[in-house]
DNA sequence: ACGATGATGAAC
DNA sequence: TTCATCATCGTA
């Protein structure tokens, strides 16, 4: 059972697609190496008025695919030295995106496009075979008891919009440990 | 705790 | 054209 998923996956309710991602595998396919890995940890960003997104000041040159069509890679540079991957979501005019912070084995959404190998070129493809990049469902399915939801990272700015649960974290992804203190998880952290 | 490192977007 | 900021990571 392996589905290569396509634009009807993606063209959905950002928080569904990307708690729905997880037990997905990211398949990379380039000079004849294949890289797979099963999903672990995402982020959604979802809409306009999500301050923590890209898309929250409105259309411009980066962000621009986020406002297309559902199923396309979304990637872009953060400090300077870090590439970021995220799938599109939401129908068209609607500026939504999952990142993937993290698949089994590696953990930290620049550690996954190092590993990889994604990059900038990849920005406003379809994911899809041809492409050498895209997602596939290979019958694993992640029980609700199995998922915990967090705030995202690194977006402290946003306001209101940071205590937002949109981080999905696979619990049973072994490397995932949460850090305690007075008894409440407060972040997840890298081993 | 901090520096690396460069693109982005907003201000001037 | 300048400037602060940034969906992070490795080393200390």
């Amino acid at each position: 059972m392996k589905k290569v998923l396509t634009k009807d996956f993606f063209e959905r309710p950002t928080l569904s697609v990307a708690r729905e991602m997880l037990g997905k595998y990211l398949v990379r396919r380039v000079r004849g190496r294949e890289v797979v890995a099963m999903i672990t940890e995402v982020e959604a960003y979802d809409g306009f008025r999500d301050k923590a997104s890209h898309a929250h000041r409105g259309e411009t040159r980066r962000n621009a695919v986020m406002f297309g069509n559902a199923g396309v890679w979304y990637v872009y540079l953060v400090y300077g030295m870090h590439e970021m991957v995220n799938i599109v979501t939401g129908g068209k005019g609607y500026p939504a995106a999952v990142l993937i912070r993290g698949v089994e084995g590696v953990l930290g959404p620049g550690r996954v496009t190092k590993h990889f190998h994604i990059s900038r070129p990849l920005d406003g493809k379809v994911a899809e075979e041809q492409n050498g990049l895209w997602v596939e469902d290979r019958g694993v399915r992640i029980h609700a008891k199995e998922i915990r939801r967090l705030p995202r990272v690194g977006v402290a700015y946003a306001g209101a919009w940071a205590e937002k649960k949109y981080r999905f974290v696979y619990l049973s992804s072994k490397r995932f440990k949460t850090k305690r203190t007075g008894g409440r998880p407060v972040r997840g952290s890298y081993h």
